[in-house]
RNA sequence: GCGCUCGUAGCUCAAUUGGAUAGAGCAACGGACUUCGGAUCCGUAGGUUGUAGGUUCGACUCCUGUCGGGCGCACCA
């Protein structure tokens, strides 16, 4: 709706310009602002120059009225073009919004090592990456999802000596000694048991065995991490593992190389990191030959970018921040344009019960697990709260909240708006079919506020996917449901003179709802 | 100490990316049912956008200083 809109009034001006909303609807349904940056250029007070730019708007099918205030201009679309909009968005159904764009991204998110269950942390990046690629596929970008296993290093080498040292205590009953380093946590015990089970008590006997406890747990690790995902709806495209890079580590490493960006001293193979704004030059190999943690990063990007989409995204915890500068300074040595990465930070997340500190579990060894969340709350209200928030704020909530069932607790707000719509449709005993061509024209300014609002889905969307800003969606969303309660509190439809023009009216509004939830993740619900 | 980041109503968060009178929900108070399910709606109150400057037609948004919170500052991942 909107680039249309933008397409015509382009044709008019024949310059380029801002489209806006006005903050009073009143005003129109779109205004831009070009008389202000005008009057320079023009020596002119904005309000003429928006007042001449409107008489050159003569009668448009698109526009009921274009009028100037105060310098700004506004466009009242007409009603046939938003009757004729939404009889098309009702014969798309699911596909409303949906559209073609030529631009490939590969989107990486979540990524968490495979050496324990996913936190709440984790979460918050999670359902953001997921509803991103979400409503990128709907837009029709070509966007995959991808999750890169640390499955290298000594993080997965830590996990096997912790699950051998806890079948040795616990199910051994043997005396050990705990370094200072290892992974607590009464999954690391249960996760002995499971071995135990699999591979039987020897594997506890020799140490030889921790390398197969290693790779054993690890896969394990990494099917708990994905029911985890798939309990709040995520599914992985892409699964890319570390280890399995190194192969390529030569071919990256010699790009490097080539474009002189590397250096040795102290026995330690170093990158220039520090002439693309890092802190320091950081070490990739280590003087006894192994890579860093770095080197499997630089093997990453460099098989994404041979892949050649078009943008790359990174999301991650907000701890990684100073990574960033690394990274795209060896992006940018191994030849490719560091700026097609970017990188989403997703802030620290607090928990709160009752007012209250959630208590962290003991079973998750001081994190607070994710799916106990999931199964105190369940996966739609997770994705909701951290959905409704930017991803780069510190961001703290109550699950009880979440437990509520009142206005409270926004997906129930908005569920209830769908599901109501369902029931007028029942009370009138008709369907969507049979008022989908009923022309709505002639409604009150209510009602056509409440259809304007609901056709504004796809952008929306758009502008929650190019800014990668969520929570714009989360935000419409409230807004419709607020709009169909009180548009609902006001004005009868059933058995009213222009029942099924209103009854396609909130056909369109459920639709937006209904495409809006999917979305971000979330059913909407029939009934309640 | 250095770097990144955040600071908006009592609380949790928005604000069309530089635009019109800074908005929602909760909490508080006052209203609306012989109802298409009141699981809803309407109203009142609540703000010098941490703070001091600057940039311009116009600043919550950009720049500088300052105060406060968070996170980093590994040859761990």
């Amino acid at each position: 709706m909107k680039k249309s809109v933008i397409n015509a009034i382009h044709e008019i001006l024949q310059r380029e310009f801002v489209l806006e909303k006005p903050a009073n609807l009143s005003f129109g349904h779109y205004a831009t602002p070009i008389a202000f940056s005008l009057a320079k250029e023009l020596k002119k007070s904005p309000m003429l120059i928006a007042e001449e730019l409107c008489s050159a708007f003569g009668s448009q099918p698109m526009f009921k009225e274009v009028t100037a205030i105060k310098g700004y201009i506004n466009f009242k679309l007409s009603e046939t073009f938003l009757d004729t909009y939404a009889t098309w968005a009702l014969q798309n159904e699911e596909r409303f919004g949906s559209d073609r764009q030529e631009c490939s991204i590969l989107l990486e998110y979540v990524s968490a090592n495979p050496t324990g269950p996913l936190h709440i942390g984790h979460a918050r990046g999670a359902v953001i990456g997921d509803s991103l690629y979400k409503i990128g596929r709907h837009l029709g970008y070509n966007i995959v999802s991808e999750y890169y296993i640390n499955d290298a290093g000594n993080q997965v080498d830590l996990l096997g000596l912790s699950l051998f040292l806890a079948g040795r205590e616990h199910i051994l009953g043997l005396d050990v000694t705990w370094p200072e380093e290892f992974y607590r946590g009464e999954y690391i015990i249960d996760l002995a048991h499971i071995a135990k089970a699999e591979l039987g008590s020897v594997i506890f006997e020799k140490e030889d065995n921790i390398a197969t406890l290693s790779v054993w747990g690890k896969d394990k690790m990494l099917e708990l991490i994905k029911s985890n995902l798939a309990d709040v709806g995520i599914v992985f495209e892409n699964f890319v593992s570390e280890k399995s890079l190194y192969d390529q580590w030569d071919a990256s490493f010699q790009k490097l190389q080539r474009n002189n960006k590397t250096y040795q001293e102290g026995g330690k193979t170093w990158i220039r990191s520090t002439e693309l704004g890092d802190e320091k030059d950081r070490v990739v190999v280590r003087d006894d030959g192994r890579p860093t943690y770095l080197a499997g990063d630089i093997i990453y990007h460099d098989n994404k970018f041979q892949r050649g989409y078009d943008q790359y995204i990174n999301i991650w915890g907000a701890d990684h921040h100073g990574y960033i500068a690394r990274v795209k300074a060896a992006i940018n040595f191994l030849g490719y344009d560091e700026n097609k990465l970017e990188v989403i930070l997703a802030q620290m997340v607090s928990l709160l019960k009752g007012g209250e500190p959630y208590k962290m579990s003991k079973r998750a060894g001081n994190f607070i697990l994710m799916s106990d969340v999931v199964a105190e709350i369940g996966s739609d209200a997770l994705r909701f709260v951290f959905l409704s928030k930017k991803s780069d704020t510190q961001l703290e909530f109550d699950i009880d909240v979440f437990k509520q069932e009142d206005s409270n607790n926004p997906i129930f707000y908005i569920n209830y708006a769908h599901a109501r719509i369902n029931q007028v449709f029942a009370k009138a005993g008709k369907t969507i079919e049979d008022v989908r061509s009923i022309p709505l024209v002639g409604l009150n300014e209510e009602a056509q506020n409440l259809l304007f609002s609901a056709l504004l889905l796809p952008e929306v969307l758009e502008d929650a996917f190019s800014s990668r800003q969520v929570q714009k969606v989360t935000e419409y969303l409230k807004a419709l449901a607020a709009s169909l309660h009180k548009f609902y509190n006001e004005n009868r439809v059933v058995g009213s003179m222009d029942e099924d023009k209103l009854l396609k009216l909130l056909a369109m509004v459920g639709l937006s709802l209904r495409v809006g939830l999917k979305l971000i993740g979330i059913r909407a619900k029939e009934k309640m």
